[in-house]
DNA sequence: CGTAATCGGGAAAGCGCTTACCGACGTACG
DNA sequence: CGTACGTCGGTAAGCGCTTTCCCGATTACG
């Protein structure tokens, strides 16, 4: 691997001076030694070393996120709104993935300061347990006390700037529109319960129950993998102890989709005889048949946010902000009133 | 942020002795010393700076992988396979996304060589660019030249290990599925015509249509671009200048999708008047309506297989591996034979 | 013509770490 | 009791770069 030094060699030059004009230094240099110092770089294919460079200038530029699984729409469409807003600004992004393991989210904190990341982002549900939380955050505390940028996305428990979905009115949202359509017997095809994105959904749905006279009993809620299959087992689970169901709010996409699956699996008309609502609007929802009814989160639009937040010049009061974005319903085909005159 | 030297003065050691014991070196080290260095990293909450580690140790250890864009499903399956295996050997992966610029794959390749990545892994399909690829080609040669890996993923332009899917085969299973179910008039959505993979996928349809004595004209190919929009595009165009057609072929799933989305928007049956075929069976392929006939490519297998050649031992002899991928058809609702009975 | 200001370039001191290499001590042995 | 060796720590030399400081040579000016 070629070095500085060995162009500054080839070029008859120090250094120092090829360093200069490599890096376009305001530092004036003879075009003639400009030229060397070029056709050296170009014929020894030289390429500086990034991590002697980070060294060297000692100030961070990289930025790190860390999501459940970028595979996962959910995340995907995170991941594109910070990657573009970190292109903008000429910053790479180093993407870590958990495979929701909460651990590795503490090792990837680690990791990331280890590699002098500008940022830290965090996407993706917090989690419910008050242990694990603290650490997080003692961890992300003494990141940012070294002077290092925290943003988080769908979660409230850390310092740091966040963008937080309405979740919870998202969920009520969900439950208004069902209530309203004139169901009564709705099963919820939940996410984990020690995610808080779970909870905070549920409670939303919870409140519009209230609001129309109704109550979500425990046995109603079914909690299973926010995914596809998650979705698909959680429907059985509750097409088999609540025969009566009329409808069924997934507390996102991907679970709605397996719900949906399960569903026709099963040969069960959607919405005619069962109604499900999804949550997120990932950009294959509509695609799906019936088109999913859902809540829409401008999930690139809230990635690119949480980016512009931790890229911000270092915060003036060290006031860490918080944008709210709200939740939208779209209706499409997988939701209609109930068939069952009773 | 702490340094190694404030750990040893903390703990009164040398720096060397404190880095011996926090890097597990081989050199015993008395357990009274052990403890107190550790007990300073505690207190110090000290992570060594990576950039150093990587400077003074001299030895790659990430791998990168240039890909067009994660948030395509396609591009997210292959990249789950590939971390998985990457974390199984402890290496931390650098995700790239070109967003389909061919420019920025370059620019990829250098910055990772900058970052003294151990491998280089490219995945996504090659361009008919011959300058492009020249140049590409060459800086891959650098790299490798120094001491870094490459691995291709459906590209076979390169020097260095490749993964290369059966796309010519598979095309020609599409060709003889829908032909041999007695379609006649097939239209195809194709990806940008300056992709290898759009003109392999091509090339196997043509070989299948020949061998049932049939010709794909010009006009019945569209190129658009490979997801779900293009598709929804070509297919419009396709029906407004060959209303006859009974069956689409679409060259990969979000093609399709959109193919599928634009279909229904004009009220046409699928598959009863018009049949649809995929290519690449996304996990979202069975969740569509119809569920999507298409031809499965072990997404994450591939990407899996890409980085375990990657990170093989230095070459023995210095021959690069490639291997193959079979592609497979799989049946589902969206195609069946033509209603015309002519 | 002497001095000061200016300009272009190099020498060298780090950045935070790893790792030979060396030296002091203790033990075992002749 | 002297030599030899094994143990455990420390010293210091880098890794490849950036950047401060300094110095010689021009140029400008009085």
């Amino acid at each position: 691997m070629a070095t500085l030094a060995d162009v500054a060699r080839r070029a008859g030059v120090s250094p120092a001076t090829a360093s200069r004009i490599i890096n376009g230094s305001p530092k004036p240099v003879t075009d003639a030694l400009r030229e060397r110092v070029l056709a050296a770089v170009e014929e020894l294919q030289y390429v500086p070393n990034a991590h002697a460079q980070q060294l060297a200038r000692n100030h961070r530029s990289a930025v790190g996120v860390i999501v459940h699984d970028v595979s996962d729409p959910y995340f995907a469409e995170i991941t594109r709104g910070l990657q573009r807003v970190a292109t903008e600004h000429g910053r790479l992004v180093i993407i870590c993935n958990t495979y929701r393991d909460p651990d590795k989210e503490l090792e990837y904190v680690e990791l990331l300061r280890a590699n002098q990341a500008a940022a830290i982002i965090l996407a993706g549900s917090g989690y419910h347990d008050e242990q694990f939380t603290n650490t997080l955050d003692a961890k992300l505390r003494v990141y940012q006390s070294t002077g290092g940028h925290v943003a988080v996305i769908g979660r409230h428990e850390h310092s740091g700037h966040a963008v937080i979905p309405a979740n919870e009115a998202g969920g009520h949202l969900v439950g208004a529109e069902l209530y309203g359509l004139g169901h009564t017997r709705i099963g919820v095809v939940a996410g984990p319960r020690h995610l808080t994105t779970t909870t905070d959904r549920l409670a939303g749905l919870r409140r519009a129950a209230r609001e129309h006279g109704h109550k979500l009993t425990p046995r109603q809620i079914v909690y299973a993998d926010f995914d596809r299959s998650g979705g698909a087992t959680a429907t059985a689970t509750l097409l088999d102890t609540h025969p009566g169901v009329t409808a069924i709010a997934a507390l996102n996409d991907s679970m709605a989709i397996g719900a949906l699956a399960l569903l026709r699996s099963r040969g069960i008309d959607v919405p005619g005889q069962i109604s499900v609502v999804g949550f997120d609007d990932m950009p294959i929802a509509q695609d799906v048949t019936p088109a999913l009814t859902t809540i829409r989160l401008p999930l690139a639009d809230m990635g690119a946010r949480a980016m512009t937040l931790a890229l911000q010049p270092p915060e003036p009061l060290n006031t860490p902000q918080i944008e709210h974005v709200a939740a939208e319903l779209v209706r499409r085909e997988s939701s209609g009133p109930p068939s069952d005159a009773r």
